[in-house]
DNA sequence: CATGAATGAGGATTCATTCAT
DNA sequence: TATGAATGAATCCTCATTCAT
């Protein structure tokens, strides 16, 4: 194995035991101590791949934010009706929410708390251009409601996270039978 | 003005100050002289309304729950029909997450991190039962679709939140209009 | 004992750690921790009288400098003539030097290192103005050399400071004959 | 260039690095990591070249002292007058102290903090003979007063020091006349 | 009830030093 | 010889909590 694969690997055991420990925990109750322990690296060598505390949050968020709308627009394909690409984003997403849920509930929790910094959390919107470009070919063709895009995110997208965190919560199950309703609810809610 | 009074007011002060530095910091970045500085009282005083931090943060959620669920189903009247009845809710929801937001974005915190006991969590959830009753109703009657009361919360009440936290952000404006979609947004999405 | 005598006793306690420890091991091998040791109390309460370790240090210098100047002009007495005010002063400068060795030994070590910030430091030297003006007079009558005062400092006063530095490190005895010769060097070497 | 040359600029940077940052920060405000990035070498290579801080520093203070004296007696020569010798010596030590001030001022500083052990501090003490042979040879001839060495070094030499540090921190110019005026008042205060 | 002073435990971060290469 | 990566042991400082008054 190369250096280069072990600063790697070691960086990815960093961020990793972050997400862990941030979800278990909160920010503020994961010591910089026991990521480095359980990520099996001494405290001081978290400081040769992050700044501080506050960057390897900020760095863990964007890393995740990547991986998220990497998986989610990988298979989506512009020139398709605007429901057949709205299903396919949207299922993507489900299903990132479903198999990733240490991702997806990391992501959530820094999107609803004051952990991460504006600069990083401004970096981490622009991914869902593709998203907005289709809901503007759906409002010209009459398909989306002609309202604003916050809405139709708050209502379409958003519950996913609502859900994944119910199922985290052990309040509820996501099944198959349980996405289809849920992605038919989501289509009701902002086409036409 | 009585000791009683006195006392009522202390621990209310207590308890805005928590929901105000949450708000701005965060549960553990919020260190208990500051709430006391802010409360203008003494760190130690603090200890003769609640027993630690946790059970400080836990009432407070409570506390604000029941604000909550009281505006919430104050107006509430159950013998209406199935949409007025959920229009009366829903605007009423929205008007408290305008109205009081700090109140409800303290409640948005609580709910996506895991800063809060799980029992008091619970405890919050009971309050919710009219809306429950009103959707098995509109079930029943075949108004409202026949799926989870979780999807359909996640689909029509939780948007509100979100877009609260929008607005909170600066990215959106919740106007009189904005609100008016919104409400038809929601009712698209669990109406048969 | 009153609580306001425990807390100026405490803030002494520290002073007098503060000086004999950064004495020995200088100020940044000398932790907050063994000065709280020292002190017999805790190293939190330390940051109750101060700032922090660079404000105990700060606050430490100006205390022992006013404890230095006040004893050096105590004795004081502006209507005598040049030498025996001359005299008066560097006898006083000398006693100090010798009984209160911890004192001027921790003085010396502050001004000969980047340990003191600049504002405290000329908060220091303020104190000296008698005998700048003792000199001044000197000048005006043709006793004392017309030569800039930080000439007659370094040649008359801060060789004090050398000679209790040599004795500190055992080389040399400040006896009564050894002082009064060193008086009458100090005077020939500003007279005129 | 010969790899031993190399290994003696090497050598020589790390010297000159820990000389300025010592001089701006204090010793233990220099972390070796700064001393190794300013001499443009690993941090472990220091450990090469010396077994460890202390003993860095240590090198560093017998390396300037070394400098120190080879030009203080450079052109001394024993067979003139004691005024005469006494004036070379002298003026040689003020040369070296306005045209070499990172160097003296990182002896004054060595030499009023425990940052140096007392081994070394003796090492350094030798080099000064031929002034204390000529005080001797002044005494013995009755030019000089019949005082201990200290108290005449701490009169005729250690102000020069002072004088040093004082433009060093700016309240001071050492110009040509200022220092001919010091001379004065160094034979002076030494001379029968 | 109310408090200001006090603190032990713990947290983020730094640093002298080592080690595999 | 030279190094960059790695680290354990501090170090400064904070904070939830207690206690004497």
């Amino acid at each position: 194995m190369t250096k280069l694969q072990k600063s790697i690997d070691k960086r990815n055991a960093l961020i990793k035991a972050t997400i862990e420990l941030v979800n278990n925990n909160g920010f503020h109750a994961t010591p910089m101590s026991k990521i480095a322990k359980m990520a099996n690296v001494s405290p001081a060598t978290i400081y040769l791949y992050f700044e501080n505390k506050q960057d390897l949050v900020n760095q863990t968020y964007l890393e995740v934010k990547t991986k998220y709308t990497d998986f989610v627009f990988n298979t989506y394909d512009e020139n398709t009706s605007i429901k057949t690409g709205f299903e396919l984003i949207w299922k993507r997403i489900a299903e990132f929410n479903i198999n990733e849920c240490e991702y997806s509930f990391f992501l959530t929790q820094c999107n609803n708390t004051p952990i991460i910094d504006e600069p990083s959390r401004q970096e981490g919107i622009k991914h869902l251009q593709p998203l907005l470009d289709l809901w503007k070919r759906g409002k010209d063709e009459g398909v989306i409601k002609p309202i604003s895009d916050y809405i139709l995110y708050a209502y379409s997208i958003n519950p996913i996270s609502s859900l994944m965190m119910a199922q985290k919560l052990g309040q509820f199950q996501l099944t198959k039978a349980n996405t289809e309703e849920a992605f038919l609810t989501a289509w009701d809610s902002i086409k036409l």
